[in-house]
DNA sequence: CATTAGTTGACAATTCAGGTAGGGTATGCT
DNA sequence: AGCATACCCTACCTGAATTGTCAACTAATG
C-alpha cells in the first residue's frame, strides 16, 4: 500500500476543515465526529501539519484549526509529505539516496520513473478541487459515480 | 510503500534469470548468491511464480527455473500481481469494492485514478525491457545514470 | 544410491501502522 | 479568579503483516 491512513485521515480531515470552516476556527472534536476518526489521534496528525505549516491553531474556548494557506495553495502532495515520510514506491528507494546495491537493483529505474509520477500526480491537485469534487458528490449521492478525469 | 521486498526480489530475480539462462534452467542458488536474495525465501517466491505460470521447474541436478514463456511477453505488473496481493494506493481501495464509507471518503476518485496510473505504468513495461536496462548499466558503471525515459 | 535441487508447510523474528494515555498550556467566559 | 474548552506534545502499546528460517519431502540425474 502506498498510502497509509495517516495521509488519508490528513486529506480527509482538511478537506472536512475547509468545507466547514468559514472563516471560523474548526474544533478537532468536530472533525473526528464527522470524519469517523479517533480524536487523540487527529490531534497527532494536527500537530504535525502545523509544523508543516498547513494550518494554524486557535486556542481557547471556541478555538479550532484554521488552513494555513488559501486551500488552492495546497497540494495533496503537500498534506502527504507533511504527515508521513517521503512516499516511495520501494522500500531501497530513500529519495535522493539511491540504492544501496545500486549496481544489482536492476529495475531502480522503474521504481524511480514510479515515483516521479505519483509525486507529480499528487501535485496536479489541489484541496480546493477536492472539495469540489465532495460537495458535488453530496449533492448527487445516488447516481452512479461519474468519475474524476484522468 | 507501495511495493513490498517480495514484488522487488520477484522482479529483480527474474530479470537475473532471464539474463543468465540461455535455454537452459537457473538455480536458485545461483540467483540467490547473485542477488543476495534469502535462497529459502526465494523458493517461496518461486513456488508462486511457478503457480502464476511466469516460470517452469526442472528438478534434479543441473536443474532450476525457465521463463515459462518470452520475456517480452511479461510485464511488471504480472510479475507483481503473482506474488504480491493486488496494488492498491489506499487502504480503503479494494479493487473493484468501493469504500465502505463512501460518501465519507472525499479523496475516493483521487486514489481510484492514482491507482489507475500506476497499473497502467506497470503495465506498460516487460521484462525485456528491463533485462536491456540491466544490461546497458553494467556497461556503464562509473558514467551518472541517464535515467528511464518517462 | 548419493547428490542435487525443487516442494511445501509451519513457524519465528521483526517492523511498523494505528491507536492510546496522559499530562501540559493557553484562552475566553462568567 | 477559576473553570471549561481545546490545542500541545511525548511516550508507549499492540496486533498484524512482512520477512526470513527450518525441516522434512519428492524427483531426477549420473
Amino acid at each position: 500500500m502506498l498510502l497509509t491512513r495517516k495521509a488519508q485521515y490528513a486529506v480527509q480531515a482538511l478537506v472536512d476543515l475547509s468545507s466547514h470552516s468559514q472563516g471560523k476556527p474548526v474544533s478537532l472534536k468536530d472533525i473526528a465526529q464527522r470524519e469517523g476518526i479517533p480524536l487523540p489521534y487527529l490531534e497527532q496528525l494536527f500537530f504535525r501539519l502545523k509544523k508543516g505549516l498547513l494550518v494554524t491553531a486557535v486556542r481557547g474556548p471556541g478555538g479550532g484549526y484554521l488552513l494555513a494557506r488559501s486551500g488552492s495553495s495546497i497540494r495533496i502532495s503537500d498534506i502527504i509529505a507533511t504527515v508521513e515520510e517521503p512516499l516511495r514506491p520501494v522500500a531501497c528507494m530513500d529519495e535522493r539516496k539511491e540504492c544501496e546495491r545500486n549496481t544489482r537493483c536492476s529495475a531502480h529505474n522503474v521504481w524511480h520513473d514510479l515515483g516521479a509520477r505519483i509525486t507529480s500526480f499528487l501535485d496536479g491537485i489541489t484541496l480546493d478541487e477536492l472539495v469540489r469534487d465532495a460537495q458535488l458528490r453530496l449533492r448527487r449521492e445516488d447516481e452512479p459515480s461519474a468519475g474524476r478525469q484522468l
